[in-house]
DNA sequence: ACCTGAACACCGTTCAAGT
DNA sequence: ACCTGAACACCGTTCAAGT
């Protein structure tokens, strides 16, 4: 036994790595296993630790892989804009194309959130790089708050992904169904005139 | 073989209940199974579905206590307030007293969100009534934006959980380290402010 | 009535052995 | 060199059998 399909590392990265989203997007993270996506790609279980360290390795680069898609998602957004429009609006775009994905994509984008690092370990380069793009992507609308911008840009992030996180999982909804969309517009531009006036009040 | 220690349902229900928060809080939710709840009780497994329905049922009862434990965190956070503190002080106050308690106890806060219900299922009442208290809490404080409220409230709540979130994942800390409670008192002050401009402007 | 322990169908991970 | 399949130490859940 052995020899079998023949294909390079990469392939089997490749091969694995869809197989695993194929299996969470439709089961969720519960529903992943080193056995599913060996028996999806065709492969003993055995094989997938040529390519992985572990299971935890696997899930990792998915969620890179996730990350990429989302910043591609925002990023087709913004195009979607025309060329005039204002911080406020390309902000408001980036928001709710975000809960868009998290809705859509919802198990995928939840694995990235829920997948705990052990304990003292650091994120990997790849993933943590990622995650600058994004966060970066959020500061660049935010140039004209100046010095304020990194903590702006940090805040309106966390806000839109609580209110992701709350309305998915049904935690908001405990008087009645939630309106995501009016939550982000509300955070966004509350927020944001807020932030007008408190440099108003300081000049 | 049976008969060992003889306690009744009700102290099997909290003697596994105690024992899954011990190991959660020391393991996280993936060092949690029913044999290693059982051992710790002196139980063996089969005992547990007794009393639970099954893990999921046992995970939904702890994740209701962890709420009343935050319930009662945030109460006492609120006692210590001196009498005449305003809305927007006891705000600042709730929202720190819950980025602590999110801190404090990370994997069994994080439990509770990162618990998905099987696709379809309701939240069972003895928890949705938990979340029910606390946005109540924060809605109190915002009284005085009339009609706005219940949508404040839930934007400050989604907002700090958000950041309590990514803060506490290390999905923020891209760039440097992240001053949490930072992040959330620009939140909360520049939201208020927001919402006090554009009640003005109303008017 | 209460509880056990074995059984079943699953896991992640390792590694000698086969081609 | 590449891959397997068996092995090991785990899972959640059920249920006949023992006290």
């Amino acid at each position: 036994m052995a020899r079998k399909a023949q294909h390079s590392k990469e392939e089997l990265r490749a091969m694995a790595l869809a197989a695993a989203r194929e299996i969470v997007a439709a089961e969720g993270a519960a529903g992943l296993s080193t056995r599913k996506v060996a028996a999806r790609m065709g492969y003993a279980a055995g094989t997938l630790y040529l390519v992985f360290r572990n299971l935890d390795d696997l899930v990792l680069q998915l969620n890179a892989a996730t990350l990429e898609a989302l910043d591609a998602h925002l990023a087709e957004a913004l195009a979607r804009l025309p060329a005039g429009a204002g911080p406020r609006q390309r902000l408001l775009t980036l928001a709710h194309a975000y809960y868009l994905f998290a809705q859509e994509h919802f198990h995928l984008w939840s694995l990235v959130f829920e997948h705990h690092l052990p304990e003292g370990e650091t994120m990997p380069e790849s993933l943590a790089a990622r995650v600058r793009a994004l966060l970066g992507r959020v500061e660049a609308e935010l140039a004209h708050l100046g010095a304020g911008a990194a903590l702006a840009a940090r805040v309106l992030w966390s806000g839109v992904h609580g209110i992701a996180v709350l309305a998915l999982t049904d935690n908001l909804a405990a008087t009645g169904p939630v309106d995501a969309p009016a939550l982000v517009d509300s955070l966004v531009n509350r927020y944001l005139d807020g932030f007008a006036a408190a440099r108003r009040n300081q000049s």
